[in-house]
RNA sequence: GGGCGAGUAGCUCAGUUGGGAGAGCAUCCGGCUUACAUCCGGAAGGUCGCAGGUUCGAGUCCUGUCUUGCCCA
C-alpha cells in the first residue's frame, strides 16, 4: 500500500465529494421511514455571492450536526438552496449593463429580468460548488431557488392570505429610500453610521416681525417645510404658537405649531417641519394635519418643489441652499456636528426619508405568537441570550415595508383596475375572474410594477423548500425543523421572520433549536468585508490547508462569545492535525498490511485497556457536546484523544509489540483507528474517507457507517496509565534537566509502596525503556539510590537515576529546594482550610474528605523531598 | 441614551451546576528515535482588568468602575 508521507487534501478531497455525490449518500428518501427526522434548512447564500467567513462558518457547523445526526441512525436531512438577493443580484447585473454602455431601462424589463435569469445560470452555482468543497453533505436532491416557481407559489399565497386577513396592506408613508438603488428598503436595511455633519443655524423671518432661528443638519430639506414646531412650554417660543413664519428662498407660510415632540434642548428650541422627508416631521404632520411638500425624484435629485434648486444632486441642492442662505443673510452659523445617518445596506448610498406609497405587513399580530413560540420553550436559542435581543426586537416591532422598486424578485400579485380598484389574487387569471365578476364585464387589469423584499420569500423557506402550499411528503417527515444555525446578523431580518410566518401560516414552529453563531472578525476586530479589503476567501484556505483543516478551525474557534477572530493559527493547527491523524493510518496500515485483525476477546494488556477506556470516555465526551451544539469542546477532547492518547501514547507502547506480531496489539489498534476515524467524520470529513477507503471497510463510505457507541470505563487502566505516564515524564525530564545524551541509556530506580505502579513498572519495563531511553529498571518499596543519582520526586513515588557524571550536586539541591518550597506552599494552604473550623462545618464532606486527600499527598511528597534533601547533605 | 459581548500565560483563546489555573501558537533547551520535522522529548511563563460585596471557599455569583467591540435609538 503507497500512502503518501503528507497527507494530500486537494486531491483527496475532490475524489471523495465525488464518491459521495454517485454513492447518493446524502439523500433522504421520504419513502422508507426510518430513523428519527432531523432536518436543517440551509440559510439560502446569495445566488450573486461568493462563499465568505461566514458561510464557511455556518455551513461547517451545519455540516457536523447533520452528519453526526446521519451516523447516528437519524433520517437526516439538510435542504439546501439559494436565495435571489433582489437588490443585490439587480446591482450586479446592472453593473454588468453598465459596463456594456447600456442600462436596464433601455433594455425594458423583460429583456432585463431575462438577463438576470442567464447570468444566474451562469454563475449561480458557484456558491454551491464552493459548499461541496467545503464538504457539505447537503440533499441536493432537495436543492431549491427562492424564485422557483413552487417557492414563487409560496409566496403569493401567503400574500392574499395575509391581505385577507387584513395583514398586508398599502399605503402612503415615510419609508427609507436609496436613491441609488431607486427603490424603497426595510428599516431593517437601513445601517445607521455616525458621521461628522454640521449643524446649520437658519433664519426664518416671523410675519409678526423679526425671526426664529432654527437649526438643521439637513439645509436642503427646508425647501420642503410646511411648518415651523416649538414645544409649548418653551417661554421663548410659546407666544409664537399660531403666528406663522416664512420660509427663506421660497416664501412659503409656515405655521408656527406647538408639539411637545419638539426637544427644547436641540439647537435653538424651534424646528423646522419637513413631514415628507423626516420621520418626527411626518408623526408631527400628521398630528397638525399639515401638508407634505415632497421634493425629491426617486433618483435624489430636486424636483420642482424645490423651485430654482430643481434637478440638482442632493448633495449639489445643499452648497446652494447654503450658499443662498448666505449671501442673504440668513445663515447663522455652522456648527460642526457628529450624528447617525442612514446608509443603504446593500450600496452603502445615504437613504433618504421619502414619503410614498408601499405595501406593508402589519407586525404586531404576527410578532405576539412569536412572543410567545419563545416563552414556552416552543423554541429555543443557543446562547440562550439570544433570547432577550429577539424579545426587545419583537416588543418594539414596526410595520414591515414589503414593496421594492425593482424588476428581480416575486412581482406583488395585484392588479388594479381601470378605477384603481385592488385585485389581489394568486395569478393574472384569479385577478381576471375577480374583476369580472366585480365589473360584470373583462376589463384591463394593471400588475403593480414593484416586485417584494427579498425576505418576503426567505421567511417561508422552512416549509416552502419542502413544497408548501403543496401537501407534501417532505412536509409530513421533516417539518417542522429540528435545527437551524445562522449568524445573528439576520435575526431580525429572518430568523424572527421565519418564526412569525410559520406560526401564521403553519401553525407550528419552523425549526426547535436556533443556533446563533458568533461572527467573524479581523486580527483587529473588525467585521470582514469586501468594502474594507479585510475579507478573507475559504476557497483559498482550503486550497492551502485543505478543507478539513477550515471545518477544524472553525469549530475549534466556535465558542459562546459574539465574535471569532480569525483562526489563523487554528488553521495550521487543523492542517497538522488530519496530517498526524493521516501519517496514524498509514503507520496503522503498514503494520496491518491486507490483514483487518479483530479485537481480542479478553483485553489484558495495560495500554489495550486504557486506550480502549479513553475511547469510550471521548465517545461520550463528543456526543454530550455535540448534542448541546458545545462544537469547540467537542474538538478539543478529539484532538487530544487522537494526538496525545492515541498517538503520543498508545502508538508508542504498542510498537514493539507489533514488531513481534502480537495480534492483540493488531486488533485493538485496527479497532481504535476504525473507531477514531468514524468519531473524527462529522469534523473533518474527507481525511476520514480516504482513510476509511483505504481500510476498506464496510459501509462503503464512513459518512453512512454508524457513529461509534461508548463501551465501559476501565479506571483502573487509566489510573495505572497515569502513573506510568508520570515515571516516564520524571526520568525524561531528569535527561533533559542534566543534558544527558540522547544515546545514554540510563538505570532506573523507583521507590514507591504503591503496588500498582510497581506491577505495571514490571509489566512495562520493556516498552518504559524504549520511552524513556532505559536500559534497566528496579522498583520497589525499599530501595537505596546509588550515590550520585539524580531524583525527581512525586507524590507516589521516588525516581533515581545515577548519573554521576552529569550531576552537580549543588544544581540538583536547588531544583529540589524549589520543589520542596512549593510542596511546603501547598501543604500549608490545604492545611490552613482544614484547620478552619468554619470549613470543616459548612463544606461538603466529599470537599472535606479530598483535601485531606492533598494534604496527604502533599505532606508525602515534603517529607521524600526532604529526607532527599538531607541524603545530598543539604 | 438603551441593550449585549469581551477583558485569564508574550499572542489567540478554553475553563460545563462556586471547591487543586489549562490548551494551541510563539519563546527557550534537546532530538531527523523506522508513521509524521505539518514531527518527538523537555522547560519557562499568570496578583484571572480594577474596587468592593456574598460565601468556610470566587476566574466562576452580586454591585460599582475602567478599557474595548457590536446591536438598537
Amino acid at each position: 500500500m503507497e500512502l503518501s508521507k503528507r497527507y494530500q487534501p486537494a486531491e483527496v478531497e475532490a475524489r471523495n465529494y465525488r464518491l459521495w455525490e454517485e454513492g447518493d449518500y446524502f439523500r433522504t428518501s421520504t419513502g422508507v421511514v426510518r430513523g428519527t427526522p432531523f432536518s436543517i434548512v440551509i440559510p439560502p447564500p446569495n445566488v450573486t455571492g461568493r462563499l465568505h467567513m461566514g458561510h464557511a462558518l455556518n455551513n461547517t457547523l451545519q455540516d457536523i450536526v447533520i452528519r453526526y445526526r446521519r451516523m447516528r441512525g437519524d433520517a437526516a436531512c439538510w435542504f439546501p438552496g439559494t436565495d435571489h438577493a433582489g437588490i443585490a443580484t439587480q446591482n450586479v447585473v446592472e453593473k454588468m449593463l453598465a459596463k456594456e454602455g447600456t442600462d436596464r431601462h433601455a433594455l425594458g424589463r423583460e429583456a432585463f429580468v431575462e438577463r438576470v435569469w442567464e447570468w444566474k445560470a451562469k454563475y449561480g452555482s458557484e456558491i454551491i460548488e464552493q459548499l461541496k468543497a467545503l464538504g457539505c453533505s447537503c440533499d441536493w436532491s432537495r436543492l431549491r431557488f427562492t424564485l422557483d416557481e413552487g417557492l414563487s407559489a409560496a409566496v403569493r399565497e401567503v400574500f392574499v392570505q395575509l391581505y385577507n386577513e387584513g395583514l398586508v396592506y398599502r399605503g402612503e408613508y415615510l419609508t427609507n429610500w436609496c436613491p441609488r438603488c431607486s427603490t424603497a428598503l426595510s428599516d431593517l436595511e437601513v445601517d445607521h453610521r455616525d458621521v461628522d455633519g454640521a449643524l446649520y443655524y437658519i433664519r426664518y423671518a416671523l410675519e409678526t416681525g423679526g425671526f426664529v432661528t432654527i437649526a438643521t443638519t439637513r439645509p436642503e430639506t427646508m425647501l420642503g417645510d410646511t411648518a415651523v414646531a416649538v414645544h409649548p412650554n418653551d417661554e421663548r417660543f410659546a407666544r409664537l404658537i399660531g403666528t406663522a413664519a416664512v420660509l427663506p428662498l421660497l416664501g412659503r407660510r409656515l405655521p408656527v405649531v406647538g408639539t411637545e415632540a419638539v426637544d427644547p434642548a436641540f439647537g435653538t428650541g424651534a424646528l423646522k417641519v419637513t413631514p415628507a422627508h423626516d420621520p418626527v416631521d411626518f408623526d408631527i404632520g400628521k398630528a397638525q394635519g399639515l401638508d407634505s411638500v415632497n421634493i425629491l425624484n426617486p433618483d435624489g435629485t430636486l424636483n420642482a418643489n424645490a423651485g430654482p434648486f430643481a434637478g440638482l444632486a442632493r448633495d449639489a441642492a445643499r452648497k446652494a441652499v447654503v450658499e443662498r442662505l448666505k449671501a442673504e443673510g440668513l445663515l447663522e452659523k455652522v456648527e460642526p456636528y457628529r450624528h447617525a445617518v442612514g446608509h443603504c445596506d446593500r450600496c452603502d448610498a445615504l437613504v433618504e426619508p421619502l414619503l410614498s406609497t408601499q405595501w406593508f405587513v402589519r407586525m404586531e399580530p404576527l410578532a405576539r405568537k412569536a412572543l410567545q413560540a419563545v416563552r414556552d420553550g416552543r423554541i429555543e436559542f443557543v446562547p440562550d441570550r439570544w433570547t432577550k435581543l429577539y424579545n426587545d426586537w419583537l416588543e418594539n416591532i414596526r410595520d414591515w415595508c414589503i414593496s421594492r422598486q425593482l424588476w428581480w424578485g416575486h412581482r406583488i400579485p395585484v392588479w388594479y383596475g381601470p378605477d384603481e380598484r385592488v385585485f389581489v389574487a394568486r395569478s393574472a387569471e384569479e385577478a381576471a375572474a375577480a374583476a369580472r365578476a366585480h365589473y360584470g364585464k373583462d376589463v384591463a387589469l394593471r400588475q403593480d410594477e414593484d416586485v417584494l423584499d427579498t425576505w418576503f420569500s426567505s421567511w417561508l423557506w422552512p416549509f416552502s423548500i419542502m413544497g408548501w402550499p403543496e401537501d407534501t411528503d417532505d412536509l409530513k417527515r421533516f417539518f417542522p425543523t429540528t435545527f437551524l444555525l445562522t449568524g445573528f446578523d439576520i435575526l431580525f431580518f429572518w430568523v424572527s421572520r421565519m418564526i412569525m410566518a410559520s406560526l401564521h401560516v403553519m401553525g407550528d414552529v419552523p425549526f426547535r433549536t436556533v443556533y446563533i453563531t458568533p461572527l467573524v472578525v479581523d486580527e483587529k476586530n473588525q467585521k470582514m468585508s469586501k468594502s474594507k479589503g479585510n475579507s478573507v476567501d475559504p476557497i483559498d484556505l482550503i486550497a492551502e490547508y485543505g478543507a478539513d483543516a477550515l471545518r477544524l478551525a472553525m469549530a475549534h474557534t466556535t465558542g459562546k462569545g459574539r465574535t471569532v477572530r480569525m483562526p489563523w493559527s487554528d488553521l495550521a493547527e487543523g492542517r497538522n492535525f488530519v496530517n498526524k491523524l493521516w501519517n496514524m493510518a498509514r503507520f496503522a496500515l503498514m503494520n496491518l498490511g491486507d490483514e483487518r485483525p479483530q479485537m481480542p476477546a479478553v483485553v489484558t494488556e495495560l495500554e489495550d485497556r486504557y486506550i480502549l477506556s479513553r475511547l469510550s470516555a471521548t465517545i461520550n465526551v463528543v456526543a454530550a457536546r455535540l448534542d448541546e451544539y458545545s462544537f469547540h469542546l467537542a474538538a478539543d477532547a478529539l484532538y487530544d484523544f487522537t494526538w496525545h492518547d492515541v498517538c503520543d501514547w498508545y502508538v508508542e507502547m504498542i510498537k514493539p509489540r507489533l514488531a513481534s506480531g502480537d495480534p492483540a496489539a493488531r486488533g485493538v489498534l485496527c479497532h481504535v483507528l476504525r473507531e477514531t476515524v468514524k468519531l473524527l467524520h462529522p469534523f473533518i470529513p474527507f481525511v476520514t474517507e480516504e482513510i476509511w477507503q483505504v481500510l476498506g471497510e464496510r459501509p462503503a463510505s464512513v459518512c453512512v457507517a454508524h457513529f461509534p457507541e461508548a463501551g465501559a470505563r476501565d479506571e483502573g487502566a487509566e489510573a495505572a496509565m497515569r502513573s506510568v505516564r508520570e515515571i516516564a515524564t520524571a526520568v525524561r525530564n531528569l535527561r533533559a534537566e542534566l543534558s544527558v545524551p540522547a544515546a545514554a541509556r540510563l538505570d532506573v530506580l523507583v521507590q514507591t509502596s504503591d503496588p500498582v505502579l510497581v506491577a505495571a513498572l514490571r509489566d512495562k519495563t520493556a516498552v518504559l525503556s524504549t520511552l524513556c531511553g532505559v536500559q534497566s529498571w528496579d522498583a520497589g518499596a525499599h530501595l537505596r539510590p546509588a550515590p550520585g543519582s539524580a531524583r525527581q520526586i512525586l507524590t507516589n513515588a521516588e525516581v533515581y537515576v545515577p548519573l554521576a557524571e552529569w550531576i552537580d550536586v549543588a544544581a540538583e539541591t536547588k531544583r529540589l529546594r524549589a520543589d520542596l518550597a512549593a510542596a511546603e506552599a501547598e501543604l500549608d494552604k490545604v492545611q490552613a482550610k482544614l484547620a478552619n473550623e468554619q470549613f470543616l462545618a459548612r463544606a461538603p464532606e466529599d470537599v472535606v474528605a479530598k483535601e485531606r486527600g492533598k494534604e496527604d499527598e502533599f505532606r508525602q511528597k515534603r517529607d521524600r523531598l526532604r529526607a532527599n534533601l538531607a541524603s545530598l547533605g543539604a
